[in-house]
DNA sequence: ATAAAAATCACCAATATTGGTGATTGTCTG
DNA sequence: CAGACAATCACCAATATTGGTGATTTTTAT
């Protein structure tokens, strides 16, 4: 039996979730709320398997909401109802908290089937909502190895020692070199990378990941 | 009509899916492949609309293989297949372009679901794996903020133009005030961060994401 | 094998940074 | 109101870094 708490602003809207939850013997609607007040009372009360969130609610919004509940109770499996494929509201959602993100057009079955998957532990994510989310997971992860900069091999390990805060003198130390060689490396890693400093050259590094 | 090509190693696994696309009026199947060698040559003759890869495959893997396609024929949407819920390859597979990743557990209909998702541009996850998605996304976006080590306003300022390379004359240019001032912000930031020096400083800061 | 690139070392002068100490002013909070 | 903190400025000495020039030895690639 999978426990279940919905909020969700519209009555309309509450009235046909309910009859869709109800529809499945094994879920068990305890209760409803237009909005996201007091809902960690609601939430500590009821102790539910999985919450459906509407985004849009007057007051405090779904986003607070999710934020509220993963705070006070964390395993509580969270799935966003919403009618919009809303970039900023998608990842706020997710980086709330959010188990799931299902859109109000998707067909019935869906939802269902993102409740079970809920209760198990997985998530589900509307086919737009996904695509939008891989893409963004990309941008975060992209950006980096094209620009090696072509820096030499050696050039590259003096830069990772600067990287960790290390001195001309540790670095020569770590590799067993002289101080005016790590001097003459990191004179054409700056040329390379067009910097003038080593917190410059530390900066665009990790900014650009190419440590 | 959607047009499909499948690549997978076990010719048994690739009957089961022959059976399961063919059952679908709307699909065609164009060809199947054991492995991803000539991949490229595969996708620029067949052209179709959605490509099924198998992640583990001798020779040229699947994330190879969505690398290769994407780079040659981006449009092209590929669902990723696999038995595995492993994090590396699922990341991997994003980063390299996957815009679906199902699960060979999952029930059939999920897959030709997939599929036509795949068709219109929506990405599908399996359960399990979209958890794993979205953890790592929340990973991303998280650490920051909670470790502000206490730093006044004035040397957040400070510490990030330090990570943007600046002087201590610059930025006490931009910031119009004295060198000494900055010399003492500095000092008072290494240290609430425990360093001992600029680079070291910035790298901890980007590390950290508190700038 | 020969040329190019990488890695090594040296020396030097001009700056910059680091780490001290100390002081003033304003703001906020108990 | 006192004490804490933030922000400001100053001075100093010891180091460290930067930016030149120049040179030797390995490695790598053609």
């Amino acid at each position: 039996m999978i426990s279940i708490v919905l909020f969700e602003d519209k009555a309309n809207m509450r009235e046909s979730l309910k009859l869709l939850i109800e529809s499945e013997t094994d879920f068990k609607l305890l209760e409803m709320f237009p909005n996201c007040k007091n809902a960690k009372q609601h939430i500590l009360t009821h102790q539910p398997d999985v919450v459906l969130m509407d985004i849009d609610m007057p007051g405090v919004n779904g986003i607070e909401g999710v934020k509220i509940i993963k705070s006070v109770r964390p395993e509580t499996q969270i799935i966003m109802l919403t009618v919009f494929e809303d970039d900023d509201k998608i990842f706020e959602s997710i980086k709330a908290g959010a188990d799931g993100y299902i859109l109000k057009k998707s067909i019935p079955t869906e939802l269902l089937s993102a409740i079970h998957n809920a209760s198990v532990g997985g998530s589900s994510i509307s086919p737009g909502v996904a695509s939008k989310v891989l893409n963004a997971f990309r941008e975060k992860s992209k950006a980096s190895n094209v620009n090696t900069f072509s820096l030499s091999k050696r050039e590259q390990e003096v830069l990772e020692l600067l990287t960790k805060g290390y001195s001309y003198k540790k670095i020569a130390a770590d590799l067993f070199v002289s101080i005016d060689t790590i001097g003459s490396h990191i004179k054409n890693i700056y040329s390379k990378l067009q910097v003038n400093s080593a917190p410059e050259a530390v900066a665009k590094a990790l900014r650009l990941k190419i440590v």
